[in-house]
RNA sequence: GCCGGGGUGGUGAAAUCGGUAAACACAGGGGACUUAAAAUCCCCCGCCCGAAAGGGCUUGCGGGUUCGAGUCCCGCCCCCGGCACCA
């Protein structure tokens, strides 16, 4: 009894051991020479958290749990696995935190990145915690700023109005995800549009780069489908509709409009402005002004996440003012809506009620005539329309253009504009230009000084970083503007440039900045004259597998992807897609349900750790389900991975020398040869339930295991449970770290053969008996076999054989009739 | 509405070049060992008929292709995630 506690699997000694093991010889910890002359580098990245004060989540573990796997598992293989991890604590999130608590977040982010750190410890990530990143660290954001201006010295960051949210009660901007249903999420106050003078990054100089792009990268298909989505690529034509004087003769102006069917251009029959169109002045009609600007003053209170919502009920108004349609010659009025959005093509539209939903709808509600132009197989060319018509068809009552095709139409219509001058083909983007302004406190200062002589003026490179004041009173007010425009002692400065009295920008950057280029900064933290070496990067970069969230899709892969490309075109890296791989993780549920304190489904990892050790816990969750669609925690499930390596310890710490059952070794090759194949394609749910399978033949009936039958074993469950790993390795009489060489075992092919193989035996595609027959059998003994069996006979008995089906080693069917 | 991903036992899930549906595990039941418990080992565990042998049914629903369909095709329903008046 005494002995066997004492051989017996204790995870909390273990663990303590081997993490006090692995930091005392740096297991996982580079040095700068090591970086510059590391063989084989292996560059694992995860999504680094926002360290919030709750700490570390279960999704938190998941994600990092099986992005550790994979690094374990390539350092198994021999490669020399870069894992590093850092924090991502700038950004409205910590801010709004720490406004809740009164606390300043200077104070309150140490704290919880100290608390994350131990978590992440005690979880067993092979993290380098020489070179982490904590965004908020001045060493850090020195070189954000950086970034910052390498885009404004290429002209790639401009600054212009924009409308923002704004709450009149909070008194603060808020981004859109915090407009609820046109109302502030935290006090219900109607959100107003602001403009107020923001910087912008061209990212849509870039866009067709992005999506083309997308076609090299071997990333998630659900994640690159999110990209193009959002890159949002269409094709159509822009055409120039002339404005008419109230003599009905052209004005010389005109306005355009894009379109992806400038072959209904036939029915157009009027013409929709923005409210915010420039041209609305110029095309209003003095006797209806006032209605129209009543109309506009309305849209504006209206948020911008609201004015996207559909309504039932479209509303607009005339401005008295009127085109020429340039394909019909006739005279078409031009009515503003908010349903056409500035934000989108030109932010004006021809509206082809017959053939477009949401201007159909518009048209019957303010009785403007609706024209066929596109006849569907079976209808007439002026059959009335109940409804917008989409579908296929031929034009109709357009001109030379009826019975054309709509499959030819788009292009024969845009070619017909171009050679009359009033259109040409036109590729547009949904995608916007990148807005980092932040009219807050807890970010980065924009590194610009405003003098009223020479403009906006960069920092001096020299004078970076430009540090965040520490403000006591960091809450936004009613002026619209940052926390620091309050605190004249920071931004009052002289300029760079002439030297006159100038002033600071008083904005900070958006969040998604400094996680856009963090990754390389890892493997340079050694450096702080320069944000990256040259010769470190070229050795490690671009990132080899990068793991995390979806939710990140699309705004952190794309910007990070976007300045990367950037950067390549000033000179500063060789490569432009900074992921090769990326791999993103499903979601942990609770209960069918997305953990949240308000369901109070929250798992709370530490006590499960305290209680079953780092690494069930690591092995249960991915157990659960497939890695990539992640799955439902439950409490219970835990014990299987703990009964597991319970099981694994105590055959490994009995097992003796001697020569392997051939039977069990065929086991033990397949199970390498099947975990080799999975654990790389992240399929590791399965990988272990090989694993467990291949544990349950060892064990079969009680048998006592000869090392060679479990040493593969211990290796392949290192990355899921490294701590019990090395442990075992050691007691297996190892010199060295289990993880310092590539121990990962290599299977033989003719030891994983099997000699016999189960064939189904189906009478009509019915089973009726299965038999057992020499692998190398003969097709003719096999079927020979088949028909042998007595329920087979049976259901043969007195039929027409029609047919013999017989698939090698897995059934033979029999087709009688 | 559009774009992804799904729908399989009591539960989490396996199996998609079409070939024995339910591997592995949780929960449950029975047994061995034990003074007892834990641990370990063995057996049962989709539904219906049957004493058994065996038979019938079963992968959200309805059709189809095929010797054979969870897997392929057509048409639906539902759930999850994202986008959404994008012209």
């Amino acid at each position: 009894m005494a002995n066997e506690d004492k051989d017996g699997y204790d995870p909390s000694t273990v663990e303590e051991k081997w993490q006090r093991l692995w930091e005392e010889r740096g297991t996982n910890t580079f040095t700068r020479e090591d970086l510059e002359s590391a063989e084989d580098p292996f560059y694992n990245l995860m999504m680094f958290p926002y360290p919030s004060a709750e700490g570390l989540h279960v999704g938190n573990i998941y994600a990092f749990t099986g992005a550790d796997v994979h690094g374990r598992y390539q350092r198994l293989r021999g490669k020399t696995v870069f894992e590093p991890m850092g924090f991502d604590a700038f950004g409205i999130h910590s801010e709004n935190f720490a406004l809740k608590q009164g606390t300043h977040p200077m104070d309150l982010i140490p704290s919880n990145v100290k608390n994350f750190k131990r978590q992440l410890k005690r979880i067993g990530g092979m993290f380098d915690w020489d070179h982490s990143v904590d965004t908020t660290d001045p060493a850090y954001y020195k070189w954000t700023q950086w970034v910052f201006l390498q885009l404004f010295n290429a002209g790639l960051a401009e600054r212009k109005e924009a409308p923002v949210n704004w709450c009149p009660s909070c008194m603060t901007v808020l981004a859109n995800e915090q407009v609820i249903g046109g109302e502030c999420e935290r006090c219900g106050t109607p959100v107003e549009q602001r403009r107020i003078a923001q910087w912008f990054f061209r990212i849509t100089d870039y866009a067709q780069r992005l999506l083309d792009n997308l076609d090299d990268i071997d990333w998630s298909q659900t994640t690159m489908k999110a990209q193009s989505n959002w890159i949002g690529r269409s094709t159509g034509a822009q055409l120039h509709f002339p404005v008419l004087g109230r003599d009905g003769e052209e004005t010389g102006a005109s306005i355009e409009v894009y379109t992806t069917r400038p072959d209904t251009v036939f029915g157009a029959t009027y013409m929709v402005l923005s409210p915010e169109h420039p041209m609305v002045d110029q095309v209003t009609d003095d006797g209806l002004r006032a209605p129209v600007y009543a109309y506009i003053d309305k849209a504006s209170k209206r948020d911008l996440v609201a004015r996207q919502k559909v309504d039932k009920t479209k509303s607009g108004v005339p401005t008295g003012g009127f085109c020429r349609n340039p394909a019909t010659g006739e005279r078409i009025p031009i009515w503003i809506a908010d349903y056409v959005l500035m934000d989108y093509g030109t932010g004006a539209i021809m509206a082809v009620p017959g053939h477009d939903t949401r201007d159909f709808e518009f048209a019957e509600q303010f009785d403007l005539p609706i024209v066929r132009v596109v006849a569907g197989p079976d209808d007439a060319a002026d059959a009335p329309l109940e409804e917008a018509y989409l579908g296929p068809g031929r034009l109709v009552n357009s001109g030379d253009f009826d019975g054309t095709d709509v499959s030819e139409s788009v292009d024969a219509v845009t070619a017909w504009a171009q050679d009359g001058g009033w259109g040409e083909a036109k590729v547009n983007f949904r995608l916007h230009d990148w807005c980092i302004s932040r009219q807050r406190y807890w970010g980065p200062p924009i590194p610009i000084i405003h003098c009223d002589v020479c403009g906006p003026v960069a920092v001096p490179e020299s004078d970076l970083p430009v540090v965040l004041p520490r403000v006591e009173d960091f809450k936004p007010d009613d002026s619209g503007v940052s926390p620091l425009a309050r605190v004249a002692s920071w931004y009052e400065t002289t300029c760079p440039e002439c030297g006159e009295d100038a002033r600071r920008e008083t904005d900070v950057s958006d969040t998604f900045l400094d996680s856009g280029w963090y990754f390389l900064r890892y493997p340079s933290t050694d450096f702080d004259d320069r944000p990256f070496d040259t010769e470190i990067t070229k050795r490690w970069l671009p990132v080899d597998t990068y793991i995390g969230g979806n939710e990140h899709a699309v705004l952190h892969l794309l910007y990070s992807r976007f300045l990367t490309m950037v950067l390549k075109d000033l000179g500063h890296l060789d490569f432009e897609e900074p992921y090769t791989v990326f791999r993103a993780h499903g979601l942990i549920i609770a209960d069918g349900a997305k953990m949240s304190k308000s369901k109070g489904n929250v798992i709370v990892p530490d006590p499960i750790i305290a209680e079953f050790g780092a690494d069930s816990f690591r092995m249960y969750l991915m157990f659960l389900g497939p890695y990539e669609e992640g799955g439902d925690y439950r409490p219970q499930g835990i014990q299987g991975p703990f009964g597991f390596l319970h099981r694994l310890w105590d055959t490994v710490v009995s097992a003796d020398d001697g020569t392997p059952d051939p039977d069990v070794e065929r086991k033990v090759h397949q199970t390498i040869r099947q975990v080799t194949e999975q654990v790389p394609q992240l399929s590791y749910n399965t990988a272990i339930a090989a694993m467990m399978e291949c544990l349950n033949v060892v064990r079969a009936g009680g048998r006592d295991a000869v090392r060679a039958e479990v040493e593969p074993l211990v290796v392949m469950v290192a990355p899921f449970a490294p701590h019990m790993a090395e442990e075992l390795w050691e007691r297996l009489g190892h010199e060295g770290g289990l993880f310092d060489g590539a121990h990962w075992p290599v299977y033989d092919e003719e030891k994983a053969t099997e000699l016999t193989v189960e064939i189904a035996v189906q009478v009509n595609g019915k089973l009726r008996a299965t038999i057992s027959v020499a692998a190398d059998a003969s097709e003719d003994q096999v079927i020979t076999a088949a028909r042998s069996e007595e329920n087979v006979e049976r259901h043969l008995d007195g039929k027409d054989e029609r047919r013999v089906i017989h698939v090698p080693g897995r059934l033979v069917n029999f087709v009688v009739g």
